[in-house]
This record gives C-alpha cells, structure tokens and sequence, in this order.
DNA sequence: GTTAATCTTTGATCTGGATCAAATTTAAAA
DNA sequence: TTTTAAATTTGATCCAGATCAAAGATTAAC
C-alpha cells in the first residue's frame, strides 16, 4: 500500500513517517471485474487510489447510453472531486477488471492537509490536470469526428506502450466505443476502414501501425478517409 | 476591486487586511467586447477574475468552429487551472462584451497561499465544482439530445433571473448555439418547434414561458415533440 | 472439447443535426 | 432617418453515425 501511495502524485512529497500514517487511516478493498464502487451522486466521505486492476468513470443515460470519462490504473486516485466540494459524486465508478482499491476517508485526509499544506497544492495540481484533460475530452468529443478520435487514441496508446507500432487494447473495443463516444458498430466500421486503407492491421486485441504518418494527418484532421476509394 | 474580490469564493474568508494586500498585487485591465483575454496553450503566469461584464472560455477547431465550455460573469475566476498544472492555459478566453478583468500573478498568489493555508481549501473547492460542472457538460453533449439541453438551459436560466416565467438572452443566439453544443440554424429550427408546440414564446432576446411543465419533461427525457403534429 | 455466454462484425436502414444558400429582421453607424 | 453591417430565420439537401437485426468469432465454464 506504501508504494502505491508514495508513486501517486499526490503524496510523492511524503516522508515515511507521513506515509505510515496515510497508511493508517487508510482502507484496503478488493473488487471483482464490473463491480461498482459508487454511484453518481452519491454522498462522498472519501476518495479512492487504484492500486490494482482498472476503474471506470461514467456518466449513464436513462436509455441505458453510457459515456466513459475516464479509466484510471495504478496508482491514479479518483472521485477526490466531490470530496473538496462537499457534494455527491459526479459520475459512476465501476471496476474493469479485478481490482483493489485504497480508500482515504475525507476526514483523516482534511487532518493531513493541515499539518502538511503542501499535500493541498500537490491536490490542486492533480485536479488542474484533470480539468485540463476534460477540456480535451470535451473538445474531441464536440470538435472532432470519430476517425480523428480513433486515429489520435491509437498513437497515444503507442507511444503509452513504448512505440513498437504495436499496441494491445486495454479493454474490450465495446469499452473503447464509449470512450471515444460511439457505439461499437461504428468502431468496428471505422476500425475496418482504417485496416483497408492499409493503415492499421487489427487482430482481436492486437493492433499492428503500418502508416503512422497518415494515421497522424488523420488524427490532426489534415486528411481523412473520404476521397479514399477502397 | 475589493467588493469583487470579497465576494468570490475564493477570497470570502479574507480580512480587510488580507484583501488589502491582495489588491496591491493585483492589476485591473479594461477589455472591449470581443477581445482576446488568452489563447488556447499561453503560457500562464497568472489567472483572473471577473469585475464587470462577460468571458468566454471556448475551444475551436481548425475549421473554425467552435464550443463554449462556459461564460463567466462577476465575481468568477477563470484561468486558475493553468497555474497549478504548470501548464498553458486550457482553452481560449474572450470577452462577450465590454469588460474589467483583475488578474492575480501567480507567484504572489503563492505567497498568500503560504501565508494562509485556508485559501487554498477555497481553491480546491472552486476546483471541484468546475470539474463536476464540465462533468455534467460531457454528460449533455454526449448523452443528451439538443432539445432536452435546450429546454434545461431554458428552465435553469428562468430559475436564475427569478422564475418569472420569462427571461432575458444575456447572450446572442449565436453565441448560445454555441454553449449548446450545436449551430445557429439548429438553434433556430428548434426554437420555432418550442413555440409552434405552445411552449414557449419567443420575441429577439425574451423568451416567455408558456407550458413549463411540459419544458421539463422535455429536459429530463420523458417528452419530445417528435409525434406532436405541428 | 463441447456448450454456453459474450464480443465483434456485417448488412440494411434511419435520423438528428450539419451545411450551403438566400431572404429577412434587427441593431449600429453615419 | 437612411445606410450599412450583423444577426436571425427559412428552405433544400446532405451526411456521420445511430439503430435494428442477424451472423460469426472469442472466451469462459463445465
């Protein structure tokens, strides 16, 4: 639990006294795949720090539409939002795979910003660069159509995944579709198009680059696939 | 300036004195309507706060168009993301009409901060709430329908001027298009079904409210005018 | 290894909202 | 007021992506 604490870049800073007692109030839970672990809107006494598996944020229609937010890994913390705000939660949160989970109750965790108000500035980082990156997510979302989406999602995971033109899928393309804010139908379309066009080569999990610079002018919505005839 | 800054939620807490100081380090700058305040990924030695008129913060795509994330008015703060990321700015700012901006360097803001640890609670809680806000706008832009997102801005506008059953635009419908997340002839289309069906009335920039019940069933998904025969 | 459950792909069709173009209306300037 | 510019509406057409339905492919369970 240390580790995952000491790696976050929330309390990077501490020393292991500090990190003894974070260890201390915190709570360890283990979850399966697909359980959640809160509800939008719910009252938050605390936040949550994956320490193993995937977690899902969501927000969820009344017709059963759902559009992922974010999925955070190890050792990203998640639903510290509503903590500082003082309301419920803003979104879902469903596990992806097995998890376990740190949970920092909002009380202890106010204690500590007190004694340490660094630990304070460390969290306003964390929560800019999460503001900054939902002002992406909704640029993509408004600005961009589905293949500039896919094509930039398809690099970054390259480079996530140390540029070997070969990346694995984290999660299912059904998981994928709702990240990118489609359906999978269409994914698996657009997935099609871009693999005819010679651009990727798709086996299940497996996608292999062939033309990176191309899926690049996709991605920067230099070019698209329109005038392709294939 | 004080009065502003005073009523923010970020400086509430703040004594005379502490407001004092705070002003000193703080400039007043004039903007006329439509001036650039920022652009998308300036570096950020600082952030601002509204005195007097309107900002938007939008985002805009190489072929020009272009989504509000919000509009703020007096006494908000905009920009602060940028400062404790250490990043550029998220987006582009621009005044909507003629307005005073007090901007905060960031280095002094730091020093207060120092001084009085509780001010950077106040942040953390101005944080929060921005990021639950844009949380809630991927939720409509994605989930929703226009319609629905434009019967909620309807009734949560009639709420804020007063639930008098008839507001006021306080921007163009050019401008809310963009909010909306949709183009000025959409808009149009859909205003003129809202009021062919007896919900509202429109005239320039008033709207009367005519059946708000139906409005809300609308702008929570139970209602929609597709099998009206109009 | 066979069966069942889950994912993914493919085909056919539909639709909300965008785009292009032109006419009106409203607001600002002279 | 008249002129000019800007904002808004209306009409016609188009299209990205959704939806519905069904077949195929993987994966997990027994």
């Amino acid at each position: 639990m240390e580790n995952t604490l000491k790696s976050s870049l929330m309390f990077k800073s501490f020393s292991p006294d500090q990190l003894k007692e974070l260890v201390k109030i915190s709570a360890l839970k283990s979850y399966d795949s697909n359980q959640m672990i809160f509800f939008d809107n719910d009252k938050a006494d605390g936040f949550f720090l994956v320490k193993k598996g995937k977690v899902k944020i969501f927000k969820m229609s009344d017709e059963g539409k759902e559009q992922i937010l974010h999925i955070f890994s190890r050792p990203e913390p998640f639903g510290e939002a509503a903590v500082f705000s003082n309301t419920g939660f803003p979104a879902n949160a469903q596990t992806v795979s097995k998890s376990e989970i740190i949970y920092i109750p909002k009380k202890e965790l106010l204690e500590i910003f007190k004694k340490d108000p660094s630990t304070a500035m460390n969290m306003l980082a964390v929560l800019s660069l999460r503001l900054k990156e939902f002002t992406r997510l909704i640029e993509d979302l408004t600005l961009k159509e589905l293949p500039e989406r896919l094509a930039s999602y398809i690099l970054n995971q390259d480079k996530a995944q140390g540029e070997k033109n070969r990346i694995i899928l984290e999660f299912s393309k059904g998981q994928l579709s709702k990240i990118l804010g489609t359906t999978q139908e269409t994914l698996s379309r657009t997935l099609g198009k871009f693999s005819k066009a010679g651009l990727i080569e798709v086996d299940k999990r497996e996608i292999i680059i062939l033309d990176k610079d191309f899926l690049s002018d996709i991605s920067s919505g230099l070019e698209n696939l329109k005038n392709t005839d294939i």
